[in-house]
DNA sequence: AACCAGGTCCAAC
DNA sequence: GTTGGACATGGT
């Protein structure tokens, strides 16, 4: 049993639920705040969380977790969790230094998120905030999703391809509406998303690049968290501060990603999001994020 | 009232 | 390939 820890996770799949026991690497607000998705909304005992058309419950009781669902098998790839967390983070820890950031954010997996929402919502996430964006996709899926008693699916490619500017517009999306409208055409009209789970993250990060509104960042982004890919590091305004902390000073944010990929490779995308997440819940404090080694 | 937020686009070197 | 300015919006 590796170092310190007395129990594994235990998972079981119903037909209705996932249930997890001793959820050591698994909660529901470091996973849904970290800032890799957007649908989501707390609740008294957990979260309840939109993905695609459909929506799960997560109730954290004491060491038992459910996360009530009519699509169990859904959530269980969505949340990773057949990814064993507690091994990558003791691999971090030791290589890295990382000790600190993966304490604060010991219960955060890297979703498996749809890659058409999770383009989308990162379009929109570019020069904005996390409040903003959560609130501009929420209108955009009450308008153009279809209902599903309670809550809205996201929309459907070909509904956001012939929409008009003026309705992203309205949802707040400002001067991004017409990058969304622009992207949704051009997945209409036959760039496949689907192919890239099976190209590697060079020539994917490259196609992805060619939608409007989509950069490096954004690219890396979806990359990471729909596509599963981890050896990408998303360069914000946050990555942004702890690379000049932590290293030489830089202004150029693709150099800053290509460096840090060097560095952590494989792991790069895991250590970014415990960063991004510790620095961002802790009010930019910087000192103690991780020891460089 | 400027500055900021999970940056990108475009024109001009 | 690199650089500088523009860009909607709402909150401090």
């Amino acid at each position: 049993m590796p170092s310190g820890n007395f129990f594994y996770m235990d998972i079981r799949l119903l037909s209705d639920r996932i249930l997890i026991n001793n959820p050591d690497t698994f909660k529901a607000k470091d996973t849904l705040e970290c800032g890799q998705v957007f649908r989501f909304n707390a609740l008294e005992s957990g979260y309840e969380l939109i993905s695609k058309d459909k929506k799960c419950n997560i109730i954290e009781h004491g060491n038992l977790t459910e996360i009530i669902t009519d699509y169990p098998d859904y959530f269980y790839k969505y949340f990773d969790l057949d990814t064993d967390y507690n091994d990558i983070i003791n691999t971090i820890n030791s290589r890295y230094g990382l000790k600190s950031a993966t304490s604060f954010g010991r219960g955060i997996r890297i979703l498996n998120q749809s890659p058409f929402e999770t383009l989308i919502s990162f379009i929109i996430s570019a020069n904005n905030n996390i409040k903003r964006i959560r609130g501009i996709i929420d209108r955009i899926c009450s308008g153009l999703g279809e209902d599903k008693g309670g809550y809205y699916a996201f929309p459907t490619i070909d509904k956001m391809a012939n929409s008009c500017p003026e309705f992203f517009v309205r949802a707040g999306a400002g001067y991004r509406a017409d990058y969304i409208i622009k992207t949704a055409q051009a997945i209409c009209q036959g760039f496949d998303l689907n192919e890239l789970y099976l190209t590697d993250t060079g020539d994917a990060r490259e196609r992805l690049m060619r939608l409007t509104g989509v950069g490096r960042k954004v690219a890396d982004c979806i990359l990471l968290f729909a596509y599963g890919k981890t050896d990408v590091f998303p360069v914000d305004i946050w990555i942004k501060k702890i690379y000049n902390h932590y290293y030489n000073n830089e202004d150029n944010p693709d150099k800053m990603s290509k460096k840090l990929i060097e560095i952590f490779g494989g792991y790069s995308g895991y250590i970014q999001q415990y960063l991004y997440y510790y620095i961002r819940e802790n009010k930019g404090l910087l000192e103690s994020c991780f020891s460089p080694q």
